[in-house]
DNA sequence: TCGAATTTTAACAATTCGTTAACATGCGTA
DNA sequence: TACGCATGTTAACGAATTGTTAAAATTCGA
């Protein structure tokens, strides 16, 4: 669940207050102090925004900032600067090279948590708002209800996750590993048996015979399947 | 529905950082060198606002917001001008010819977005009147008053915003983030806290029983939704 | 039919999340 | 200037959710 973001800066001081300031709101922070590697660091893991001072020893924020969008694993992922310049000339490079926001020093922490808070919003794709139906189950996306057989059923907000991934793929096997990198936000930490644990919680809430799943089906050996094979 | 804003301004790169930062910002965005052909260009299709360069090669941008002026299609569409210059007179000189906001270089793209909402927020039509209804709560958009089971309530600005956008929106779960967004007006520093408070302060004024909510639904892990889907 | 592998299940612990009251700050107006 | 109302913050508390574990049950191949 939780959003990584990472840092360059080469200012010790600025580096601890911002890494303090985006874990204390909640983001899993990592930190460069040069440019160097960062591209290739990054693109096994990619982070949701990179936050790039401007001013770096030898490879520049900006000439970092024009790898990171050559880069196709990154490409897409938005770039705040940081810098202390205020002129004119260093705000037009760094949104041509594809920055999407700035912050000029000072900044209070307070104002860096709302300005990445704004382009992370700006960069999320909701999923589109639908009616899902398949057999008995019918799942209003935009509502998070479910209703199973006519009736409304109560889930937790994991549960529907869950439930919204399997109908949205009526048919498929899935590896336990699979839906904790599918439905659980961030996965890192979760045991692949809580998968099992979970796909109880909802059959028991689902199936006519939670003991005999009809629709949320076992495949031994592999994982799990919601309804009819392809 | 998105808005379209009109750049004429001949500096290919403040033109640039411009027409970025109004992209990102959600506008779309068409722009001009010279005044040369803008109004003929925007009469079939008029934009929400037009930004214009003061000084301009040929014809300047004082001239052109005049010809805007002239124009039974473009003449009710806000005008803001860009200009290095700070004297007063010039301030007075494109306020008189229709301008309605001033912006001075060099600007931050984050004032820009700023003062082109401010003046979009100035003439946006008043929205029309009209009462809208849900289970027990009636709404007069027009007179800002709120009915509850027949009797009257009185709200706070804000209060009335966020109920208001939730009976717009019945049956929607909302993340405070999103209710941010949409209801808060400046959202740069606002915590998604403070959604619970207002949620909290609308029940005590709408729900029968503020603590156990019949209207106004927790959606634990996911956020707020108004009222039941039909 | 035996046994190993796998899944199910219930109980438990840890953590997250929402609520709430009290407080701080801002803003307009008397 | 002082007052009152509107707005936003914080922190503690409790409750619901989430994830783990281990024992029991099931499956399947040999």
């Amino acid at each position: 669940m939780k959003q990584t973001i990472v840092t360059v800066e080469d200012d010790v001081d600025i580096a601890q207050l911002v890494s303090h300031s985006l874990a204390n709101a909640g983001y899993v922070v990592r930190r460069f102090s040069t440019g160097q590697g960062v591209v290739e660091a990054c693109e096994k893991e990619p982070p949701s925004l990179f936050l790039l001072d401007v001013m770096l020893p030898g490879k520049s924020g900006l000439r970092l900032c024009d790898e990171i969008r050559q880069s196709v694993a990154l490409a897409t992922i938005p770039v705040i600067f940081l810098t202390a310049k205020t002129s004119e000339s260093d705000r037009v490079a760094g949104l041509e090279l594809g920055g999407d926001d700035y912050i000029t020093k000072p900044f209070s922490p307070r104002e860096l948590i709302a300005r990445i808070r704004a382009v992370l919003r700006r960069f999320e794709r909701p999923l589109p708002i639908e009616t899902l139906r398949s057999g008995d189950v019918e799942i209003d996306t935009g509502a998070m209800l479910v209703s199973v057989r006519g009736k409304r059923i109560t889930t937790t907000a994991t549960e529907f996750r869950l439930l919204e991934y399997f109908v949205r793929h009526i048919g498929r096997v899935f590896t336990r590993d699979q839906l904790l990198d599918a439905v659980w936000r961030d996965n890192a930490f979760v045991t692949p048996r809580s998968v099992d644990v979970y796909v109880r919680r909802l059959r028991e809430k689902i199936e006519r015979d939670p003991e005999n799943p009809d629709m949320l089906r076992t495949v031994r050996g592999a994982g799990y399947r919601f309804g009819e094979p392809a």
